[in-house]
DNA sequence: ATGTCTTTGTGAACGCGTGCACAAAGATGG
DNA sequence: CCATCTTTGTGCACGCGTTCACAAAGACAT
């Protein structure tokens, strides 16, 4: 995942574990579509396969919701988008701020996905002064100066997090000093906050990076199949293993770091 | 997480599991950091700190990568920044290849994050045929139609879909009949894909839903503290049950279904 | 050389999440 | 009203991930 609650022992909030809520979006989302296309009733082998998911693991997903399905039919659509819509808490506006309105922030502010399901986006802010006034997405830039207000104003709960990561845990600071309970952080920073607050970060290098451990698995396990009883990675320059303390003797060379 | 791998029933690869790899990112970030600033070495405990984690867990997860530290000193930190890059695979040069060059495309291909470790955008590709030639970060826009023969010939193992919904299966299926095998999905979509392909998404709606049911069940924490039994969310308007199939009797208006 | 002190590496216990497999429930047809 | 058939809801077992707690290993001082 390119995300992950940070601390917090996964509180099982109201009985529905953490792995359920995470799903529960991706059902809504298929749940939607359905509705579009005005089916009235879904199968949960149906609805999971449009959804990704085992379907066992699906009907114990709503189980914790409640039993909202009917035997020998499935379930009934627009009901069922209106349970999980209830349960993840769209039926109410959520006022969001974005902070570090740069590339990523304005891609942000444009995208559609976000006014989609009940979350507005309500100011964008940036501590560039020359950035203050001009629109983006429709909406006037506002400067850091002028967070607290800001963030009290609009009742601002949910925070996004898109500046440089120097600047990312003091804009954290002050907007959880002004309310702020929910972060999402684009910033490639770990961020401490106090109780009560919940942090997601999104991580764009940590995906790639984890896609290049199995795309360099995948290339390793071809290249060894010739017939080799040697590691896949084996080939690689043996680095000199760095004696931390007592340096004993000359072992030369350091090991070749890489670009950090 | 703003993740999770689909399908693929967690192979544990060469022992290392999923949830370790899905780390190592986080270590490595704490440790080029500690580089940078000439650290010689560094704790467990210290740099667990610093990665956000548990130390017993960093522990474990460095052992399964082999015995790298000192006891009674820590771990030495150039060595484990390259033991890690290597063991991650970003000792070698990945060429990525961005398809859908809208604002969140486009931001990714000015990411910094993304050129700092080995990853190098090597092509942008768009089905505007207004945008081909423009360029963006520097590297030209070229269109879809060719889309197979820049895979191919820029040696492109990762792809990044940042399109549509609507367009992300059909890119993602000409991505791996032109050879692509790992791929980031930032599209609110459900890819299919053959064995052997990676998927990997980053779903910004579902971050925001995730903090959105969190952030409700404290505001319903709040409001029940003054001292009732009931449900915090009993109050909301309780809809009517759309009753399946035998439509018996009028029961008139449908739950509210919410904005899709 | 020996003792002390720090820190790693890991055995073991525990809890969460997943998936199987089936009984219960309800729809449907005769 | 009864039989059959479909699909849900869940008890159960299993495996992965996390955490504790401690023995082993090495550094360092004397």
């Amino acid at each position: 995942m390119a995300t992950g609650r940070t601390h917090r022992p996964a509180t099982r909030s109201r009985g529905i574990p953490e792995a359920t809520v995470a799903r529960l979006p991706l059902y809504l989302r298929a749940l939607t579509a359905l509705s579009e296309r005005s089916v009235p009733t879904v199968s949960s082998e149906e609805l999971a396969a449009a959804a990704g998911v085992n379907s066992a693991k699906l009907r114990k997903d709503f189980s914790y919701l409640g039993s909202y399905g009917t035997r020998g039919v499935g379930y009934d659509v627009e009901y069922l988008v209106y349970q999980i819509s209830r349960e993840l808490g769209l039926t109410q506006d959520w006022p969001v701020a974005i902070v570090g309105i740069g590339n990523l922030g304005a891609a942000l502010a444009n995208y559609g996905g976000f006014a989609s399901r009940g979350f507005r986006v309500a100011a964008l802010i940036d501590a560039d002064p020359a950035m203050a006034g001009t629109p983006v997405a429709g909406i006037p830039v506002q400067h850091t100066d002028d967070l607290d207000r800001i963030i009290s104003d609009n009742g601002v709960s949910i925070g996004v997090i898109t500046t440089p990561p120097g600047a990312a845990q003091q804009v954290c600071d002050r907007l959880v000093a002004a309310g702020v309970t929910s972060i999402l952080n684009f910033a490639p920073t770990v961020l401490s906050v106090p109780d009560g607050v919940d942090v997601r970060k999104v991580d764009l290098s940590i995906e790639l990076q984890i896609l290049a451990f199995h795309e360099q698995r995948k290339a390793g396990e071809e290249a060894s199949a010739d017939g080799g009883a040697s590691d896949a990675e084996a080939e690689q320059a043996p680095p000199v293993r760095a004696t931390p303390t007592t340096r004993k003797g000359p072992d030369g060379d350091m090991p070749a770091v890489m670009p950090a």
